[in-house]
RNA sequence: UGAGUCAGCCGGGCAAUUGCUGCUUUUAGCUCUUCGUUUACCGCUUAUUGGUAGUUGAGGAAAUUAGCAGAGGAAAGUCCGGGCUCCAUAGAGCAGGGUGCCAGGUAACGCCUGGGAGGCGCAAGCCUACGGCUAGUGCAGCAGAAAUUAUACCGCCGGGCUACUCAAUUUCUUGAAGUUGAAUGGUCAGGUAAGGGUGAAAUGGUGCGGUAAGAGCGCACCGCGCGACUGGUAACAGUUCGUGGCAAGGUAAACCCCACCCGGAGCAAGGCCAAAUAGGAAUCCUUUUAAUGCUGCUCGCAUUGGAUUCGGGUAGGCCGCUAAAGACCUGUGGCGACACAGGUUGUAGAUGAAUAAUUGUCCUCGACAGAACCCGGCUUAUAGGCUGGCUCACUUU
RNA sequence: GGGGCGUUAGCUCAGUCGGUAGAGCAGUUGGCUUUUAACCAAUUGGUCGUGCGUUCAAGUCGCACACGCCCCA
């Protein structure tokens, strides 16, 4: 598990992948321009999936611009995911960021998540 | 040098690291899987055949190695045209829609080229839905005398009748009556279209003659219509000739007429494989009505009925899917759009959707913006920069 | 990707054939009522999505653009 790659192992690919995360979302987080859900699977690595609406983002050279962004920060953290299948959703201007900021915005999801996941785990634990 | 105008081109560069998609390729035969071959075991049957494990051959998926390629001038809007696919082989008539100076180019077009006419500009040059209201029908509020084969309200003009005033003159006794003329008013029947607050628009313009006043009533010049002639393929043009006193207003992005063009749907087209699910599906033959579909309608055509056979089909996957009316160069023909011939080149193909991120560095500090079946146009958005032609102004020689 | 429709007062909608744009609700003022609601009367409010064009005249006709909505797996 030490590659960076994103293959099409690495994403969600059709409409019954993303209802399962849609209709029983385990974990959210959010910031005022993206939300992010999850569920856990028993599959070996994470998989990605990109909901950006053309009605927040209008022009396709931003919608494309934010899933290359959100893709290249998810390969980069793809360790700390362990099995978990996610879905981001795009939110009003959130075409307005720039790339840095998005970069860091993702960062800082993914710990957010990370430390939503294992504080689920322990409670597991403590109920055995 | 400045201002303008037309045409063409570019649309951040370089390096490192980490990634994505397609194609080709390498590796282990470790993982999964399809079809075939064959061995053993199990179950079942008249025969067949099915399952599990292994041998071996071919293919696919995923992984892995290396290489190559990887958004636009508008990829956009979807406003036109064509290819392609299905509907009948794309048919007939009506309806409906489109185009609209002429000629040419093209696969085709509402595009392009050349020409004509009109308009804008000192000019280079630019702009124009630019057929027909002397085929018909309709429309024009308010204002205005009048809004359409013009009309006659005011005004102007002479005439008849009449009222009154003035002047001249006749008759007879101071005064009165009559006649004639002039001015003004009223009235009657006419003549006029020069002038008349209007209005978007008022039925040729200027001058002279003419007249009671006027008027193309007549004449000259200008303008206009029609015909001929000449030039041009044509639109159209003319210091040409003849003819008409002028009759013909606007609106067709009003109905309409004329000429030419258009069948419908769209890659979510359409075809193939195929879990679930439901009971039909495919092929052949046949016929009347009805229903449905092929376009709005009519004609016409297809399906539902019977017989034979066993597959059909949603999720999902595959094909369609990129080599093309291709790009570049040269030559020939043409004013040109373009055509023809020869040569060179091989250029995205994704599908929850690739072409990027980070860092460094350079400069002029980077606009509008992302392929989704493919082409030809049009339209709209666009930081900045480069090249060439032409025009005008100024300066210098 | 493709196909279709819409935009008029604060809101929901009319506007036929081009001739100075209306209805209902809402708002404001007055009346009625002890007061409010209801009722009655009067009244305000429009760059007709934007631009260009045709026409004497455009909400209406033509073209371009903008925004919004619906359908096709």
């Amino acid at each position: 598990m030490d590659d960076y790659g994103f293959s099409k192992s690495a994403r969600l690919l059709n409409a019954a992948d993303y209802k399962a995360v849609f209709s029983n979302a385990q974990f959210r987080v959010s910031t005022r321009h993206f939300l992010i859900l999850a569920i856990s699977d028993n599959r070996s690595r994470p998989r990605l999936g990109l909901v950006i609406a053309k009605k927040h983002v209008p022009l396709a050279v931003h919608r494309n611009r934010i899933k290359r962004l959100t893709r290249d920060s998810f390969r980069r953290n793809s360790q700390l995911l362990a099995n978990l299948d996610i879905v981001v959703l795009a939110r009003k201007d959130a075409d307005k960021l720039d790339n840095k900021q998005i970069s860091e915005t993702f960062t800082a999801l993914w710990l957010e998540l990370d430390t939503k996941l294992k504080r689920n785990a322990a409670k597991l634990l403590a109920n055995e």
